[in-house]
DNA sequence: GGAAACTACGTTAACGCTAACGTAGATCGC
DNA sequence: GCGATCTACGTTAGCGTTAACGTAGTTTCC
């Protein structure tokens, strides 16, 4: 009988060739009892050196892993963190998790990562499924979240951090730029320079809300002067090469008169519509102005490097690690940090 | 007693502010059993459509999410695929990625990524830890991994796709590319084209075992003609524009006599040598050649297109993520798939 | 030299959930 | 009209681990 229903639960479960060891195996094995195994791997007092080396040895040839399943059940806490990034094509995104391992690493704790598409909804599933898991702290980029994501995050009591943008009322922690302002400060030295017909180039569908608040910025810094922004190209669906050089082919063919400068989603789409502008016979910067945003890789092999705003992603990962990690640990730790964005004079708009 | 056992464990877990709603909470406001609330989350037969509408309801207002952790405990099934790529700087992996993501999302699985540094110590430990959550598969990518991964997999029986590099003898699954084949490929028609002193420009430590059978593929095919690749620089940590571009610096200040044509790690190193080359007041392709790999989205927008191999990542993690799911599910499927590799010939090189 | 303190274990009871099985009451077939 | 089947639940026994506590044997201290 109860044989049968042994075999009967084994042959249900998937095919498993054969079920991994569990703690109860090597505690068999080595002629202990389970505790002493667990506090054996753990590497916690309560076993003496000899049996500990004489476990570990045991375990390894039993090739014996501990399940982390069963663990944080019991123990009812984690050491994962949860990184929600809207794409891995932009390397912003990249550098900015780039630079938060070290401090995960070094406080024991294991990221995990995804994609949003830069979507609320798969946003939200993504927080669900997240919490679900019982995370030590979750990460989210920008600051713009749904209702239902910002109160689940905080019935959960789970560190939560917000990255990228910037934001007064974090749903818990908050490292990021103003986006608003970079674009203002961009706008405010375009009208300096004596730009009065600026265009923006971005990708299709407002998905990207730090794009947005840059094109707001720049918008109000012409207006403020009695100028105004007529050209409005979306061209493309991630912000690549190709979408800004399909985005100013599309504003050449279309736009008159034609504008003195162009403002694009990022360094990348800048780039692709120089390529387009050259192809057009247009000369940068005397025909027309060129400006990107991030300070991208790309940016230090340019002959004319683009004029653009640099951001310190990898400090923003360091910085908004360090701050998730402090509040998990109970520490004191800043609730928001804004970090500064570097305006780079390049030589794709005109000199002063 | 019974009380005070309570509340002590209540205050040694971490300072809960409150803890979250579980299903015996919903249960006992719902006056149904723990079974019943079970059901209805899960969505599966045995409860009315009326009481399961009202413990839906309930459950959302408590805030109720259940907990993963306790069921794939209990359920002995995980919904999780866990991925391991060297690198989030390489637009090639984050196409990889996104190209497995609607087949994972409809077969209902959900992934969880990090990165391993191209260090295989990185991805022993990610690959332990991975498994002690017992994913429903594992990805990895390339096809060199230590005895200790590939036996650990193996043990933890766990469905497992190796990806982006081709063999013959994978840990499970396998779909890539033939590095070494495209590397031949691309030399013998250098070769043809009249190219004689190749040079290669990669980055620091050969830690990317691809690049460097792509490598070798090349200094095959040239020395079947009697010709030596004298020149291999290596230069930055990443395959970055900025690499290529140093890694030619180097190059040009150094090799005499200099080589007629620079084969690089990928597209982008390739770009940056470029604008290396033309600083430099070298003509392309009439000075010198430049040769890149995969067919990056840069190329779409230059005015003279790389010469390169195209490599169709977005049908590799398709085909893979498929693969995997067919196994996961018990289906058939076959082990092993190579991917062709397109060479796409630019105007980086002389014509013929 | 005997109580106190420690060391190195073992035992018990969870952790939050689900598979498997049990069971009233309703429905059905002939 | 009565056994057979079905529906909608409830009960029981884990899943693999750890926290908390119990307990022999050993050491320490004055």
């Amino acid at each position: 009988m109860e044989d049968k229903t042994k075999s009967r639960r084994k042959a249900a479960s998937k095919r498993s060739t054969k079920a991994p060891a569990k703690i109860e195996d090597v505690a068999r094995h080595a002629g202990v009892s389970i505790m002493t195994v667990s506090r054996a791997m753990r590497g916690v007092e309560g076993v003496s050196a000899k049996k500990r080396a004489e476990i570990l040895r045991l375990a390894k040839r039993l090739n014996y892993q501990p399940s982390s399943v069963a663990g944080s059940l019991a123990a009812a806490n984690s050491t994962l963190i949860g990184v929600s990034v809207p794409t891995l094509f932009e390397a912003v995104f990249a550098e900015i998790f780039d630079g938060m391992r070290a401090t995960f690493a070094n406080a024991g704790l294991q990221t995990v990562m995804d994609t949003t598409e830069y979507d609320k909804t798969h946003e939200q599933s993504w927080v669900d499924r997240m919490i679900s898991w019982r995370p030590a702290g979750i990460i989210l980029s920008g600051a713009e979240h749904s209702a239902h994501t910002r109160s689940r995050i905080r019935a959960a009591g789970i560190p939560a951090l917000e990255i990228w943008d910037f934001t007064e009322d974090p749903i818990d922690l908050c490292v990021g730029v103003d986006h608003h302002a970079a674009g203002l400060e961009m706008g405010e030295h375009l009208v300096k320079l004596g730009y009065r017909r600026p265009a923006y180039v971005g990708v299709e569908q407002d998905r990207d809300a730090r794009a947005e608040n840059r094109l707001e910025g720049l918008r109000s810094a012409f207006e403020s002067f009695g100028l105004s922004n007529d050209h409005d190209i979306r061209a493309g669906k991630q912000a690549s090469f190709e979408a800004g050089f399909n985005g100013v082919r599309t504003m050449l063919s279309t736009a008159a008169p034609r504008p003195d400068v162009i403002y694009f989603l990022n360094d990348h789409m800048a780039f692709g519509g120089l390529m387009a502008c050259e192809r057009a016979g247009l000369k940068v910067p005397r025909d027309i102005g060129i400006v990107g945003f991030n300070g991208l890789n790309i940016n230090k092999v340019l002959d004319k490097p683009i004029t653009t705003s640099l951001t310190h992603r990898s400090l923003m990962g360091e910085t908004g690690a360090k701050m998730l990690v402090a509040k998990i640990l109970g520490a004191k730790t800043e609730r928001t940090v804004a970090l500064p964005v570097d305006l780079q004079d390049g030589e794709t708009t005109r000199r002063q």
